[in-house]
DNA sequence: AGCAAGTATATTGTGCACAATTTATTTTTA
DNA sequence: TAAAAATAAATTGTGCACAATATACTTGCT
């Protein structure tokens, strides 16, 4: 009676999680070429990104955006605003809250990110159903897993 | 004529890499309070179970299993040595060659590792199916971004 | 043999992630 | 209205990831 080479042991390929972490890791790596020419980290690229859609929002805004907390947030984005993409100012009605807003610099910084979703599709030699697919099925895994019991 | 709103606009809900990205931080979160029962960190826990598997490996071929380098590994190594889990030695017929094996106490640690890929698939709340197929599809966008043009 | 090229690992430096704690401010409640 | 609870963000400390470089050793070439 032994428990080795069940359905559920403990080797590598069945890991699906672990298929996931590396795809995730290996996408930051292809990004970085493209992001490299706009001096942006992948989660700076993300972080502009929400900022190019919405201008102006405060941390937990963002971090519930992003799901992260200002122990990521906080020191990128003081690196952002040290690069004079945005501003990291603070709420009157409420002196707690951070309010990030876009510099003219950040705004005009979207021109030259236009190319990078296309450029990252063709990296990827995926149809855009397939990745549809697996973006369906990545959203519906973090959801349960942060709606856990 | 205004370059918002096409198909490849810049919106987070339209990234399929940052949903990739997002679910694979989640996966991270969902296993760190059972892994934490094991003193691991899900990295380390990954290198075990590559060990728990081959017993004895080079850093070149833990590196080429896990997708990562000695940049990530050494330091991690070193670590799972600290915790008497492995011996780092080096190859008699090439010097240069660390060899990782798995001491008594790395071994025994398989049999407390055993419940977590099950208790993984309830925290999922997905089927199998669902998740095979999120496996393939993270596995081919791996494989095709690592062999690129 | 001697040296150039190649290989395996280690080191360095930057930037995440995240748990845990702290600080500052606001809101609630006794 | 003063203390308690709640909230927003910042800080601290650990451990990845990864690019770039360095070190040490081995192999191939002449």
């Amino acid at each position: 009676m032994t428990k080795s080479n069940q359905s559920s042991s403990l080797t590598l390929d069945k890991q699906i999680c672990f298929s996931l972490y590396s795809a995730s890791n290996a996408m930051g790596r292809a990004y970085q070429p493209l992001l490299k020419k706009l001096d942006l980290t992948y989660l700076q690229y993300i972080v502009m990104m929400v900022l190019w859609q919405y201008s102006t929002l405060n941390v937990k805004e963002l971090g519930s955006k992003v799901h992260l907390d200002s122990g990521t947030l906080t020191p990128l984005l003081k690196r952002l605003e040290g690069k004079g993409l945005i501003i990291r100012s603070r709420s009157k009605q409420d002196e707690r809250v951070r309010i990030i807003t876009l510099t003219v610099a950040g705004l005009n910084l979207q021109e030259e990110a236009q190319q990078i979703p296309n450029t990252m599709l063709c990296k990827s030699k995926m149809s855009v159903e397939e990745l549809n697919k697996l973006k369906q099925a990545c959203d519906l895994l973090l959801d349960n897993l942060n709606n856990a019991d």
